[in-house]
DNA sequence: ATGTCGACGAATCGTCGA
């Protein structure tokens, strides 16, 4: 069973790059963030003729807005962090039924970006990343069987990052948010993509600006972690770097496990 | 500081957010 991950940054935009790398790639579930479009406007039709026909959307205009879509059935939908106030849509949860693999809890999360320490935006975020691990730990109780991936806009280590020193300190690569990431590790979740190998300077991310890509100056923000019970059964994790090679890209790759 | 995008409003560019 596969499940990608994939910061589309506005689905009005990508929507030709989505239903192209799902014809070369037809995952079971593709959760997306930064759709950028409200509810009324998600392309329900065009998404179930290319094969999936059950989505749980959580839109907003200009800003935010995820979705997780499925080839199977999705139930027991949550919208946002239960016990968080949030006006930003961010997060978005559902049960999704495989017939061979049964039940697998998603929490696919749009994480607040934070724009730079000490700003009303950074505190935001050290605010949300705590609501959000109250509300991952309280899921997990309910459902051994959970990943919780999307774009934490967080680099984890320094080799997650294609300047650590140069960016030491700066936004995605404070100690306050790596404390938060090993927060979400601790209630019992793993990094799909460290439990294989990698070629060094593999990343999800990579600024527009500055021939960014081209020049491999990326962040691996973009995460997929399992839970416990999951783990023995994902056999690979890994970025799609394809599809940021196309014309018009999102600044973000898609990341899939299979389990 | 910022060379790129995308969305928005009220423009046919300036501003914001990433």
């Amino acid at each position: 069973m596969k499940v990608t991950s994939w910061n589309v940054n506005s689905l009005t935009a990508r929507l030709p790059h989505v239903l192209e790398w799902l014809a070369a790639n037809p995952v079971d579930v593709l959760c997306l963030q930064e759709l950028k479009l409200t509810d009324d406007k998600f392309p329900l039709q065009a998404l179930a003729d290319a094969g999936y026909p059950h989505c749980a959307v959580f839109g907003q205009k200009t800003y935010n807005g995820v979705a997780i879509i499925s080839r199977t059935p999705l139930r027991e939908v949550v919208r946002n962090i239960e016990g968080f106030e949030d006006e930003q849509s961010r997060v978005i949860a559902a049960t999704v039924d495989h017939p061979q693999h049964g039940a697998l809890r998603v929490i696919n999360g749009y994480f607040v970006n934070g724009q730079e320490p000490g700003s009303e935006k950074f505190s935001y975020k050290m605010q949300w990343l705590q609501g959000l691990q109250a509300y991952v730990a309280s899921q997990l109780q309910h459902h051994p069987r959970l990943v919780l991936l999307g774009d934490f806009n967080i680099a984890p280590e320094d080799r997650d990052s294609y300047d650590p020193v140069g960016l030491a300190d700066t936004i995605h690569h404070t100690q306050e948010e790596r404390a938060h990431f090993q927060a979400l590790l601790a209630l019992g979740l793993v990094d799909g993509f460290r439990l294989f190998e990698h070629p060094e300077k593999t990343f999800s991310w990579w600024d527009y600006r500055m021939l960014g890509f081209q020049k491999n100056r990326g962040l691996r923000i973009d995460h997929i972690l399992v839970s416990e019970a999951l783990r023995p059964a994902v056999t690979a994790c890994a970025v799609d770097r394809t599809p940021r090679k196309w014309k018009q890209p999102s600044d973000h790759a898609p990341v899939t496990v299979d389990l």
